[in-house]
DNA sequence: ACCTGAACACCGTTCAAGT
DNA sequence: ACCTGAACACCGTTCAAGT
């Protein structure tokens, strides 16, 4: 009779993870101004003094919590571009998609992604989100290679694209442009209409 | 000798405005998670409890400083944008440029206007918002009655112009997009590299 | 190594009380 | 009307102590 309930669990290296899963639901909740520290150790079954074990402060927790966020983000752009063969517009579109609709299902973690938790910069977080950045890079590059976007500095069409979505995710996550949670075709149908501007341009 | 020092303006109605400025001066210090009410108030020379007369709580305190914001935001939009004659797609990149410069300028009040402050919906935050779009719908619908656009829906266009110049804001505001504060003239050259790619397309 | 409990300085908010 | 001071429940963080 020693290590039988699942508390045990976390004397034996769970409980970062416990923590980070923990701290993801309360963000969900409550959002990142309502997350406290002690809560989230309450809610994995510890002392409101463990998590130092875990984490240097409450900083370091948010900024492995965006950095998963942000790998999470450059898988999901990454798997939606390789389920589209050839079409290098069709996998913008794809691409964009995949990241505005994380950004639908989880307003508060792309807030807390983008809200600034990165400023240090040496850390893991702003890594991820530079890696999130270049699978968009590398789509464009391989259009612009195959002939399918104007001969210019990839970098600078990706910027273009990384603004467009970004912006149509951020407005989303923000609440300043309604969509109903599930409707996930309302977000094709946005992301689309964004693309097809950037594609073709809105001068006549 | 009953009204000559400056602290008893605050009981003649300045309060509330000194507040707001105390308020938006520590938001740039320390930004919106570090800004605490009772440093507000001995900002502004009152008691901790002072703000509860003019603002029914933190949040509502901070929906008056997002507020503000988006009237500024507006407003300089509104002035960019009639300081070009003419020339549509010109006024939409001064336009663009103005909406990136507040939020390089404001970095912290841009990340508390487009954090979810305004989720209530009902204040008049979200109200500021809407009309900050408008003034960028304005500009579009303009451009599309000179024939300088597409002959599409003037919301559809603003709304790809709207995202490529917010996500931009948004990137820089987060540190994602590095830009040298003092230099505005990168901004102008990253504003007008978006701007250019949106009205003629990345498209070949 | 990993976790706890007491302690400290802070915070938002409420409320009775002062002018 | 407008502001204060005490009070409450909470918070992040530190630290000595336990196993």
């Amino acid at each position: 009779m020693t290590v039988q309930h699942p508390k045990d669990r976390y004397h034996h290296g769970d409980l970062k993870n416990a923590l980070l899963q923990a701290a993801e639901t309360l963000l969900a909740e409550t959002g990142a101004a309502g997350l406290s520290l002690r809560a989230v150790a309450k809610a994995a079954g510890v002392s409101h003094t463990a998590p130092y074990r875990h984490f240097k402060d409450k900083a370091a927790l948010l900024c492995a919590l965006a950095q998963a966020g942000f790998e999470r983000l450059r898988l999901a752009i990454h798997a939606a571009a390789d389920a589209v063969p050839h079409d290098a517009g069709q996998k913008l579109i794809a691409a964009g998609s995949a990241y505005v609709t994380q950004a639908v299902r989880n307003p508060e973690l792309t807030r807390l992604m983008f809200g600034g938790v990165t400023e240090p910069g040496d850390d893991g977080a702003s890594h991820a989100a530079d890696a999130a950045f270049e699978s968009l890079v590398w789509i464009i590059t391989a259009g612009v290679q195959a002939g399918a976007f104007r001969d210019r500095d990839p970098y600078e069409l990706a910027l273009v694209a990384w603004t467009s979505m970004h912006g149509l995710a951020m407005l989303i996550a923000a609440g300043l442009l309604q969509v109903d949670a599930g409707d996930e075709a309302q977000v094709d149908t946005l992301v689309r209409s964004v693309a097809q501007n950037l594609l073709y341009g809105i001068s006549k």
